[in-house]
DNA sequence: TACGGATGTAAGAAGTTCTAACACAAGTTA
DNA sequence: TAACTTGTGTTAGAACTTCTTACATCCGTA
């Protein structure tokens, strides 16, 4: 793991050109990331960023990773943290945790969950990383109470095929629907709030989070 | 109504360019929607279009202003055929109208729903038009069997207000809140799918959103 | 028919991403 | 220590972008 001070050099610079990065993402949206801008910020010429990333997309891929990493910590840490609590108010820890990292960095949120970037294709690494999300609701959700679901039929079969082939070894489909229905809705509620969509309605979001979270604790 | 040769004329000239500027948004994404690469496969510069448009947001913010149009015609047209058959089954109507809307214009859906433009403010008046769609739907609930909410406070007054000021009349506020609700759940599904969130899940998402609809005919 | 506004042009400023060619410094090896 | 390699920066420039200004021309209407 040791690096040598030229390695040591080139992450530093990498991280300074993500953190600039980050800034414009928040203050003028994806589209404002610039490669000049962000060199120009550094005090250094436009080309010489190209020595560090290949080009804007892969600076933007870089971003991606790097929140998908960050959330899957987040909401790993509510799971862990809340580890032999009872299983609904671990839901409840998860939900939070989940709702806190989106809400006080929207942008970020959005280069996840918003509108994909135009030829945009996800690297491996980066479906991997945000599975670790979906696969900690799942260990939060397991122990919670399984609402009964109707049908258990082609949803189901997909769903556990899908488990499987993910690690996540033979789980009750029916979790892996709460799972993956309750996260839906959770981010339903999160898409629209960090979109500014309920903006005009005038209510508190959170509140409609929570009435989300608590209708699925229910059993749906 | 009557409008001269000329003002026809400009209307022509204008839809050319929302309908070449919408394929482009198909093909490349809102950063690929190009003033200048319009302009050029209408067989005039680049400065000729700003005749017709104030600047590139302008434009943006019309093929906005189309798709609330187009959806609210879209699912209007479903709550009013489907007018006198069961609540419930208003309530699968207008979620198909809803999804077929979305599934079969992604990047308009997207365009809506989706991350927010930078520095874009949304005017008033597509604010409406975004109301025409949510006005559909409570009427399509207003009839469907409400479900009994724990928490008739907050989120339920803020409801009702919001409802009272966009001319929505006395409308009961479970009617709202499931309303609301509802609607973030479609969302959720929707928007995750148009988003591609749900392609390496290898799972049909109409499944999960059929799953939905029925949960909150249900009752939550 | 003659006027005037609507519609187009070309030129250019100020950006953008990204490549190519070159200079220099810093680390590695003979 | 000297020589080589590699990493990091530069400037120049191509090919784009949005958008403004100034000028020309067409065409509908009065």
């Amino acid at each position: 793991m040791t690096m040598t001070r030229r390695e040591r050099y080139r992450e530093e610079t990498r991280g300074e050109a993500k953190r600039i990065a980050l800034e414009q993402l928040a203050e003028l949206g994806v589209e404002g990331v610039s490669v000049n801008a962000i060199a120009k910020r550094m005090g250094i010429t436009g080309p010489a960023l190209y020595r560090y990333f290949k080009n804007r997309e892969d600076l933007l891929t870089e971003l991606i990773r790097d929140a998908w990493r960050d959330l899957a910590e987040a909401v790993e840490d509510a799971a862990e943290q809340s580890a032999g609590r009872p299983p609904d108010e671990r839901v409840h820890e998860f939900g939070r945790a989940f709702r806190d990292w989106a809400i006080g960095r929207p942008h970020r949120y959005l280069l996840l969950f918003g509108t994909p970037l135009p030829g945009y294709h996800a690297p491996p690494d980066t479906v991997a990383l945000a599975h670790r999300t979906m696969s900690a609701f799942i260990g939060v959700l397991t122990a919670a109470r399984t609402a009964g679901t109707t049908d258990r039929s082609t949803l189901d079969e997909q769903l556990v095929d899908w488990a499987r082939s993910r690690g996540e070894g033979e789980v009750d489909p029916a979790v892996l629907l709460t799972a993956v229905r309750a996260f839906t809705r959770l981010h339903g509620v999160l898409s629209l709030e960090v979109s500014g969509q309920f903006g005009p309605m005038g209510f508190d979001p959170a509140l409609l989070y929570r009435a989300e979270v608590e209708s699925l604790l229910a059993g749906d």
